[in-house]
DNA sequence: CTCACCCATGGAAGCGCTTCCACCGCAAGG
DNA sequence: CCTTGCGGTGGAAGCGCTTCCATGGGTGAG
């Protein structure tokens, strides 16, 4: 029994003839580990939980969180785990706390925490509850390179003759976000156009709403970026209602490559966010408990079509 | 011990005044119970998985998908148990087969399946774990009543004055897809229309080839209502392909509306699908171990919108 | 050839719960 | 007043693992 517990788990000390024994005589006898009783013998978790900040909505909604959701039931459907998914209301300053007291959670990712807070693992908790960030800046952490991103877009606009380039962000808070300025910035700067910021949130309805702010206050504007497809394509939807032609007046640009950038007319020009491979790092990291660098970046591809 | 399990358990026989005391006590020491201990003390899973039949990328790209998982993954944090999505390939008869093997699965979701074999479970398993189907034939089932929702577009049709419809349909061992093409050749007969079917399987790519189809068999179409409003969203751009008028020429309608219905040009019209609640009785049947009727039905409601 | 040492091995305890079983006190019936 | 029966209670076993600890056989050094 002993014997066989430590050749069957990947840290035990059996020796390499036992190990394969073991492993035989498992196969024959179809014997599969019981994960609660090893749980409960390790004190360890049996499933991850993916915590996303905001509201229920919002959460089954965002196509992002869907694949982020998706690809990391995924790796945990692979490793014989579970998954939970949570979203924590903002200004909720316990909301990791109250997560963490449940033995059964082993680790957290912890997906685009709008508020440090809710990145924040207790002091209780640590060391038997291991987490790792998509996009948080408390955690080491997993996410798309969108300085390169927003960098490849702005050249991909001012190639194509544009020069009076709006963007519109993600709260402000957000490491991505920040990132993004920070591109938009020194883009903006090298070529000697004026910054045209306006604050979105990510959702379909706010790139609507940003893009009547940028046609009033800059109506010469002649191109919009949002970091996002679903407020890409709200603008879209902005300028059809106000007959501005999409690409002859305004060029639209957007952030992610959903699905759906293909089917909106016309076509989406936007830049890849290699959701699964990031998602699937964080998971691969969290369940192997392997240590983590602060912040590890994918690249971002641009894929120009009709709308620039 | 033995009473305060007990006075935890919604099963077990304690008076209400020592569960009523016991509760306190837990309140005051902040008891929590372990999971994974009660999972192995009853040899319950602590978790339960969706089943979804096809490929990765199908799993991960339809919105569908996402949101019944999502769902699931809401009503399973309240309930402080796990959750696990799988995806079985078609032609796998062996699939329900393995995934019940693990004993840290209590209950299974199965969602659309596309063949008998993946929503059986084994001889072995039974009594051990639950099955619960979204559309499904072989298990207790939830679902959308696309039956009404079908009559409802082509009602909706016909009163618009659209006398040639199509319908692109799902795949045909889908009790959905079962539902709604009754409903389609009660509603065309009752016209005195002739019936235009396609095979579609719920996909945009599938949708465009589908509506390229139509139009080479029946060039005179002036309506295509598609089960599936990514296979409508593919339609759509078939026809912006092609410069057909949308609605001048054809009215375009689908099904589910999820949100991008309202983003593509013109907004789609659809019929709801009440994925979250059909998801969220599944879950909670499963959970509580209920007994359900062999199928329930959901109301679908139209939403006419611009492109019809 | 002997001794010390090391590593692989099996015995046994224990993880935190549920549930069988024996027990006790109570109310109702003889 | 004693017996029977029943519902509520605590003791104890056991769910299937991991891990500490003691043991034994093999190795290298003396």
């Amino acid at each position: 029994m002993a014997t066989a517990s430590r050749a069957l788990s990947p840290r035990g000390s059996a020796s390499d003839s036992t190990r394969l024994r073991v492993a035989a005589a498992a196969r024959e006898l179809g014997y599969l580990p019981n994960p609660a009783a090893r749980a409960l013998a390790t004190r360890t978790g049996t499933r991850i939980a993916v915590v996303v900040g905001g509201h229920t909505a919002h959460v089954l909604n965002d196509p992002y969180v869907a694949r982020v959701a998706a690809a990391t039931a995924s790796v945990a459907a692979s490793r014989d785990v579970g998954v939970s998914l949570h979203w924590l209301p903002l200004h909720d300053p316990g909301g990791l706390g109250r997560l963490t007291e449940n033995r059964d959670v082993g680790g957290i990712i912890v997906v685009n925490p709008t508020e440090p807070a809710l990145a924040t693992v207790p002091r209780s908790a640590r060391g038997r509850v291991a987490a790792i960030g998509i996009g948080s800046r408390d955690v080491p952490s997993f996410d798309v390179d969108n300085a390169t991103g927003t960098t490849n877009v702005l050249e991909h606009l001012l190639a194509t003759g544009r020069r009076r380039i709006a963007m519109i962000t993600g709260p402000d808070w957000l490491p991505c976000t920040r990132r993004a300025l920070t591109a938009y910035h020194r883009a903006t700067e090298a070529a000697g156009t004026p910054p045209r910021l306006v604050p979105g949130d990510f959702t379909a309805t706010r790139g609507h709403h940003a893009t009547t702010e940028i046609l009033t206050r800059w109506p010469d504007t002649d191109a919009i970026f949002a970091l996002g497809d679903l407020s890409a394509l709200g603008a879209l939807d902005a300028l059809r209602h106000r007959g501005v032609d999409v690409p002859g007046d305004i060029a639209i640009a957007g952030f992610d490559d959903l699905p759906y950038a293909t089917l909106s007319h016309p076509p989406l020009t936007t830049t890849t966010n290699p959701v699964e491979p990031i998602t699937t790092a964080a998971a691969t990291t969290l369940l192997d408990r392997q240590t983590a660098p602060p912040l590890t970046l994918y690249p971002s591809t641009l894929i120009p079509r009709a709308s620039t």
